[in-house]
RNA sequence: GGUCCCGUAGCUCAGUCGGAUAGAGCACAAGAUUCCUAAUCUUGGGGUCGCAGGUUCGAAUCCUGCCGGGAUCACCA
């Protein structure tokens, strides 16, 4: 149970008790009454304001309806005490037994604590990475995949039907400039002195093991053709090479995609779903042929006014037409675009969501624009920027040049630092905020470093546990037991902190769902390890705290079940964010 | 020039749908370990929430303008 949800159901059941006998008007408006932990503790468990924000409409005075609502209020049984405060604050204390019975629903819950049917089985879209399948992909890459990623298991957890998919271009020139560089090595690999690579191709070492085995195979034949004959060959061959080795370095770090979308699909033939996208949006009045004005601002030499075939994306909010045809005829990528979002409409999504950098924070009105068009407002284009990542190392930011081929791969810094490291450190960071990212801080194992200090708290718990089993017996401590403990025996401050906090989660998912925003689950999850390190440690000084007493069962099943919860809670949440739940540090 | 994002403690950042005395970590200072992992904990100082208006019972949060930092702009993908 979602306590702060429960309980906004009951501030809406005694408004209308109000409202029947006289007390409020009828017709309010309830959506901006809120419920949310107070954020001083000695407010009590749970604050609204309720009643500041019925006052005007209501024409009474806050702490009039306040009376009046606490009165209402106080008659529940779980609930200890209620009290007016401040302009009006609704300060409501609950009775110790609803809290114990949030962690023996913990337990009998499991990981699926926290969980909710917020999506209601809505089809989520989540596209993420996308990367041209031209190499490997390289740090920058990281925080959109583990972003991505993150924000799928967090949308799947609250109850959405979630896909996540990975659109590749297989149909641009950078295709041919891939296809070329593969080329370029076959000749090598075959012997060919060629000294350097010309610009515009593909430098790095990564295409040398395709182009060997392909000289291996036919490369003598292939090698001897004119370019119309390999081109398609070694494009088609560079494609499927480079999408296993993205596939491969996206595994490193636990990532799975759905559906591999390719762009190349949407083109082919006449009957083409580019054509026929164009064919729908013509019917609806929103394509023409004309010219684009000119960029403002600074004007760019080879700018030439041209007429082309434009969709009319500023009656959707965009700021200019966008044309979907060059003018050698074939489609833009933008027209791939817009067929694309018709395929996953067509697939029945509700939400397509697109995780994109910084750099292509210029896309997401001409996104939004094309899901309007083509859904008719039924479905929605939702569009999150990560912002770029700056690399250091121990301070000093760390230059990258891709034509000196010295460009840090996503493999480098996993293979540094860790999967677990890399992705709470991505996630420990609102997503449109930039972020400096230093391999030296965050391959230290010390307070400075998130991850380590979760992961310490939940092998910290597993450890207790193991330790217990040699006094007490594995099977005494399985969840169904420890659920029928004494919990009302845990009275210490430190302890009830910690159960509060638990009991916080579901609320968590549920705004970090809403928001699209995991890394507010990352900050809960540190929270939680602060409570529970904060009570490991008043346990060191004050040894009835202890949470193992061989003498006293009773409560240390009692402590057990609290602290197994907090264990079910960090590793749920862990899960999300794609970390693992590490039973021991080493 | 247009658009988008950011500006909160010395540093790095949270801050929920507008809510009560704006919070963490680092750094700094002082302490805690015969005992379940010190990769931990406790205590302390530290703020013009970029600036100026506006909206209202109430603004770090919403609106307008300005200042500063970043990204982006046109047949590329």
């Amino acid at each position: 149970m979602n306590v702060f949800v429960e309980f906004e159901r009951r501030i809406r059941d005694a408004v209308s008790a109000a409202q029947t006998t006289g007390d409020l008007p009828e017709n309010l408006d309830l959506s901006k009454i809120s419920t949310e932990p107070p954020r001083e503790e000695s407010h009590g468990d749970i604050a609204t304001n309720a009643a500041m924000i019925l006052a005007k409409p209501a024409k009474k005075s806050p702490r009039e309806i306040a009376e009046k609502l606490a009165a209402l209020l106080e008659k529940s049984k779980d609930v200890l005490e209620v009290n007016v405060a401040g302009p009006g604050f609704i300060n409501i204390k609950l009775a110790d037994q609803f809290w114990l019975n949030v962690i023996r629903e913990v337990l009998s819950a499991g990981r699926s604590f926290g969980s909710n049917s917020l999506g209601q089985g809505e089809k989520i879209n989540v596209e993420y990475v996308s990367v041209n399948p031209t190499g490997p992909l390289h740090v920058g890459h990281c925080r959109g995949a583990i972003f991505g990623d993150a924000l799928a298991n967090l949308l799947e957890f609250a109850g959405y039907g979630v896909v996540r998919e990975y659109y590749f271009n297989d149909a641009g020139s950078q295709i041919d400039a891939l296809a070329r560089s593969i080329h370029w090595r076959l000749r090598e690999a075959l012997g060919e002195n060629l000294g350097e690579m010309p610009d515009g191709l593909y430098p790095g070492e990564y295409l040398k093991p395709l182009a060997e085995s392909l000289a291996r195979d036919n490369g003598a034949d292939l090698a001897a053709k004119t370019e119309n004959e390999w081109l398609p060959v070694l494009r088609s061959a560079g494609v499927g090479a480079m999408m296993e080795l993205i596939k491969d370095d996206l595994a490193l770090l636990g990532i799975h995609h759905d559906v591999f979308f390719s762009e190349l699909s949407l083109h082919g033939g006449k009957d083409s779903e580019i054509k026929r996208t164009i064919d729908v949006l013509n019917q609806k009045g929103l394509i023409y042929e004309g010219v684009l004005p000119p960029p403002k601002g600074q004007l760019s030499e080879d700018w030439e006014a041209r007429e082309q075939t434009l969709f009319k994306a500023t009656e959707f909010g965009d700021d200019i037409d966008r044309p979907l045809m060059k003018s050698n005829g074939d489609y833009t990528y933008f027209a791939a675009d817009v067929a694309y979002f018709k395929n996953k409409f067509d697939r029945g999504f509700d939400q397509m969501i697109y995780v994109l950098g910084a750099d292509h924070s210029g896309y997401v009105k001409r996104l939004e624009a094309i899901g309007k068009a083509i859904s008719g407002g039924k479905a929605q284009a939702v569009v999150r920027i990560c912002q770029l990542v700056k690399l250091f190392r121990g301070g000093v930011p760390v230059k990258m040049s891709k034509r000196a081929g010295n460009f840090i791969t996503m493999r480098d810094v996993v293979e540094e630092v860790g999967s677990d490291s890399v992705r709470f450190m991505m996630l420990y960071r609102k997503n449109d905020a930039p972020l400096d990212f230093d391999f030296v801080k965050v391959t230290e194992q010390s307070r400075d470093n998130p991850v380590f200090y979760v992961q310490y708290a939940h092998a910290r718990i597993c450890s207790v546990l193991r330790k217990a089993s040699e006094s007490f017996g594995e099977a005494q401590l399985a969840d169904e037991f420890l659920r029928a403990a004494a919990l009302d025996l845990l009275s210490d401050e430190a302890e009830r902190l910690l159960m509060r906090k638990i009991a916080t989660f579901p609320r968590v998912i549920e705004s970090a769902a809403r928001a699209h925003e995991p890394h507010r689950l990352a900050f809960f999850l540190y929270e939680v390890a602060s409570a529970f390190h904060s009570l490991w440690n008043k346990g060191k000084e004050l040894p009835h705290l202890r949470f193992i007493d061989e003498e006293k069962g009773d409560i240390t099943m009692a402590r057990l079940a609290l602290i197994r919860a907090t264990a079910h809670v960090i590793a749920s949440g862990l899960t999300i964010l794609g970390v693992e739940a590490s039973e021991e540090m080493r």
